[in-house]
DNA sequence: GTGAAAGCGCTAACAG
DNA sequence: CTGTTAGCGCTTTCAC
């Protein structure tokens, strides 16, 4: 990178101070009585020059960075990458960059992302916190950096956050099943503590406790979170295998949604025939599997939206004054029926019986 | 954010000098001889005091910032938001903060895009290029700002570049259904003079030319990038229901194979048993629809680590000594068959033989 | 209306 | 081995 133009240069060139300058660049040149003449021949160079102030110059005057953390769980996952593209869209709209990576649920990596973070001077931050962040956020608190929670929160910590009602979602879901004919429901989740899953649990819970099915808990299979798909997906064979008798999989994300319908496409069960799907999430695949899958949408629009509208609130605002913030919002149940084709099996069944 | 803990307060709390202080945060201890008791001193208060350098002073006085700019064409798509998760991951490694944007493939966007990096002074750049970027990346080069390309070239520009075979994914794809027995085989793209799709068409009809069947060009279907879906899905319904000869689709990206799986299940066709389908790109859905469709697959991981391991040896290296580096990697066609079941007519076929 | 100058926190000559 | 000091580019107070 070579040497760049700087206020310096302008201010030389036009025989002017600096400081007016910087003035006319700040949009203060009303405020600060320039005359129009002075202002138009120094935005007419900067234009010319190609000038653009040093951000880190400023930030280091001002402490303003006018660049926002946005720390998710996994890049790589539909839901946190849309959310990732609208905070992004938004942020830019109003003026802010944005320092984006992924915990991958990784504790260290989430406190070594927030120290990162804070080094740059970000103004703020959208965090999806993992396990054991509390005395970072704390932290976050003390030093009065403002940031927003996101999909999940920390228990025992006030914070400002915009999650969804998870157990309205999972509570509906299960009841969707349970009209529709099905009782005996598995659950598939993973270990977790954090509230976004065990909220889901809990709505599964409640719904099956409402029916006349009885003691839930042995339907629940829960996997790690990093293990390897394979692991995963045959834990989800052997889940099924073991369970005749279930009639339905209910998925608590998206990522074990699809690992869910490839184990079943492996143990070579057919849905809904065999077994019906409904998984929290929607993405492509739900969508236009056949036959389709029931989802829990998330409304990631709104979700990013809020979320990153409440953290510039925030940082421009200045001030955290009073109760944190905790926006909840709507999770949308998705029906999809399977209209469209039968499964081929049934066909050929059908056409067998034809010649027989 | 309140005070922060500066180089000046360690040095008084220890009766140091700032300088010394300086040397033992930068591992110049041994370098510059500062007495080990000295050193370990310092970091030992360092640690107690929670201290970290300012990045931003540090920019100033160094001209690096550490922070490189990745700017994808849409954070949405499975693809890109791939490649973001692993170049942030491999940066992060290297003590490399991201600034992550999408382009949505608007010029406007990305000129913007880059002029904000520039002012964050990244210390480099990937850059999927949109249109007319030409000359802001000449620029960069002037100014000796290191930047590598990602995905696509610019025609007529030299520089740093990681992209794809893309003639050569498209043409093994087309003769892989060739080789099936498909011959009337559609193509929907995009309208886009950008690399990566000029070379699929290319390749996509370099492989129709070398079968008996002659005149591609009007099997072709272009769409524009920034339609509603709703639209695309209509167009792609629309060149289906007036080429009832058709009997294979090729579709150019990831979701325009979507649009495609979808607009086919509005107008009843079912895959393959009316018409086989393949796409560039991989994805869940691909993989796991029945029939699952047939792939000309990107290295995610392979493109995203060379890129940044380009990136940071360029910026690390310093100068861009000679030519610029272009890899080209390889795509990996999956092939698929609907192996779990046979296609429907092949069946109904096999049944009515056996019966005549 | 405009300019001089201090200083944000840090690095790296240079001086001892 | 350690300290003094200039200055990166900018904003902003105070002076003229």
């Amino acid at each position: 990178m070579t040497k760049k133009v700087s206020i310096k240069d302008i201010a030389k060139e036009l025989e002017l101070s600096i400081t007016t300058v910087s003035f006319v660049i700040n949009g203060k040149s009303e405020e600060m009585g320039i005359s129009e003449a002075t202002s138009s021949k120094v935005l007419e160079l900067i234009k010319k020059r190609d000038y653009s102030p040093n951000n880190a110059a400023r930030l280091l005057r001002t402490g303003k960075s006018h660049t926002i953390g946005l720390i998710v769980e996994d890049l790589g996952n539909y839901f946190f990458s849309n959310i990732a593209k609208v905070v992004d869209l938004e942020a830019s709209k109003r003026g802010y960059n944005v320092f984006l990576s992924s915990t991958d649920n990784n504790p260290k990596t989430a406190k070594e992302l927030i120290r990162k973070m804070r080094n740059s001077s970000v103004d703020g931050m959208i965090i999806t916190p993992t396990k054991d962040l509390k005395q970072e956020l704390e932290k976050l608190k003390n030093d009065k950096i403002p940031f927003v929670l996101l999909d999940r929160i920390v228990p025992g910590l006030s914070a400002n956050a915009v999650v969804l009602d998870n157990f309205k979602g999972a509570f509906d879901l299960t009841i969707h099943l349970l009209n529709n004919g099905y009782q005996n429901i598995g659950f598939v989740t993973i270990h977790s503590d954090m509230s976004q899953m065990t909220e889901r649990e809990r709505g599964y819970l409640a719904a099956m406790e409402s029916s006349t099915k009885k003691s839930a808990d042995e339907l629940v299979l829960k996997v790690k979170f990093d293990d390897a798909a394979e692991t995963i997906i045959s834990s989800i064979m052997s889940f099924v295998k073991e369970n005749q008798d279930l009639e339905a999989l209910f998925f608590s994300t998206n990522y074990l949604g699809v690992h869910g319908i490839e184990a079943l496409k492996l143990v070579a069960k057919s849905m809904p025939d065999d077994l019906a799907v409904v998984s929290f999430d929607d993405n492509d695949l739900f969508r236009l599997f056949t036959p389709s899958i029931t989802v829990a949408s998330q409304p990631i629009n709104q979700i990013a939206v809020e979320t990153i509208e409440l953290l510039l609130r925030l940082i421009e605002n200045d001030v955290q004054n009073g109760m944190p913030i905790n926006k909840v919002l709507e999770p949308e149940l998705i029906e999809r029926q399977s209209s469209i084709q039968k499964p081929l099996w049934e066909i050929e069944q059908t056409l067998k019986k034809s010649f027989n």
